[in-house]
DNA sequence: CTGTGTGAAGGAGTTCACAGCG
DNA sequence: CGCTGTGAACTCCTTCACACAG
């Protein structure tokens, strides 16, 4: 399989599942893993394992399995890993709160290094380490921290005007926690995370299909 | 196309979507609408959008379009939200805790009607008017309340060991905030959330991709 | 004449099953 | 001999394009 073709999305969404649990097995001392081995703990077909893989070439050894610290570390270059990479946040209310105190790299090199509002009791404010600056600060702070990844925790009917500011402040990819579905030019990435959404699909599935798997 | 059959779950999936937006053009008045405007609203393309009804039977009229109201009720049963939906939070921390104020039932039936936590200093209290329970409570409150979903907003550590004691109670799906993959019996549903791997993929998108959608 | 519903084609992702390398 | 890497089959989903109902 040839190597620098486009790797397909579905494969992409599974990488970070597997970055995460080779970190596991390298901090407890394991050399060597099989696609099988994988497969349990990441609930991923063996077969979509060693698929997925080889898209990135011949990365394991046949009849031994994978090398863990190997492909701990070229899953950390893949996935950007090995540099730090910041995040703005923009709306510090219930749930832009929360992901304030998230702490995504637990193991990983992202962290949200500005978060943005309106409300004039919070902005000034440290919160957990990051600085809240007012929307008009916006632009700034964006390009003097070069970041180009946005996490929207707006209400519904704020998402549009903020993505497009964002936007004009130079953001590639938003985060989309609001349910509004964000009209913006072909080339910014929009990734939505739908709450509500992903709760009645749960439920129609609870109710119609009974004894099965949702996948993600 | 025959009704009653299973419906696809990438359709399942864009249900709420369209769902949430037949709510706001029937808020506003509106009568009618075609697959052309909704493809617009929801960045879902309209041949997809028709194919999705038409599981469902036939839902619109030719040369007209869909009636806005018939819809709306349609989806309102088969989405199950013309009846309320009592779900179970299990860790009320940062995350749990905002999930705790994020109103599900904007206009939709489902509510978070006890939550379960450890934690000495907050069990007995009442959170934005939802019980906070001793662990040791859980089992009796879902069986009172008929709860069969539960939100697990825990530390990972304490993942896997909290499912099964959800699916002790008689929990039937699982909304896993959780970066752990859980191992249940295969009679129970789980989504899950994955707020890095969620990030770590926009950001390889991001650099990998350029210019193109990443979809849901 | 307009916009649905759908057969047919096309594309994406998964899984089988096994050749073959270490 | 064991486990990877992959051709081939298969399943699932999307999109085209148009017959046809209102």
């Amino acid at each position: 399989m040839l190597k620098n073709q486009t790797i397909p999305k579905a494969t992409v969404k599974r990488l970070p599942l597997y970055y995460r649990y080779l970190r596991i097995l390298f901090d407890s001392g394991k050399q060597k893993v099989s696609s099988k081995e994988l497969s349990e703990a990441v609930k991923v077909d063996s077969a979509t394992i060693r698929r997925d893989f080889s898209y990135f070439g011949e990365l394991g050894k046949r009849g031994y399995g994978y090398d863990v610290e190997k492909l701990l570390d070229f899953f950390a270059k893949t996935l950007n890993d090995d540099r730090l990479t910041n995040v703005a946040l923009v709306g510090v209310g219930n749930l832009g709160n929360a992901l304030l105190k998230y702490h995504f790299h637990q193991s990983n090199s992202i962290r949200i290094s500005a978060a943005f509002d309106v409300r004039e009791d919070i902005v000034g404010k440290i919160v957990d380490g990051i600085p809240v600056y007012p929307i008009s600060d916006m632009e700034e702070q964006i390009r003097i921290q070069q970041i180009d990844i946005a996490i929207l925790t707006v209400p519904a009917d704020k998402g549009q005007e903020n993505a497009e500011k964002l936007v004009a402040a130079g953001i590639k990819g938003i985060m989309n926690f609001t349910p509004a579905r964000l009209t913006v030019s072909s080339d910014i990435l929009v990734q939505n995370v739908d709450l509500t959404n992903e709760l009645q699909t749960l439920i129609y599935f609870l109710n119609h299909y009974k004894k099965e798997q949702t996948g993600e």
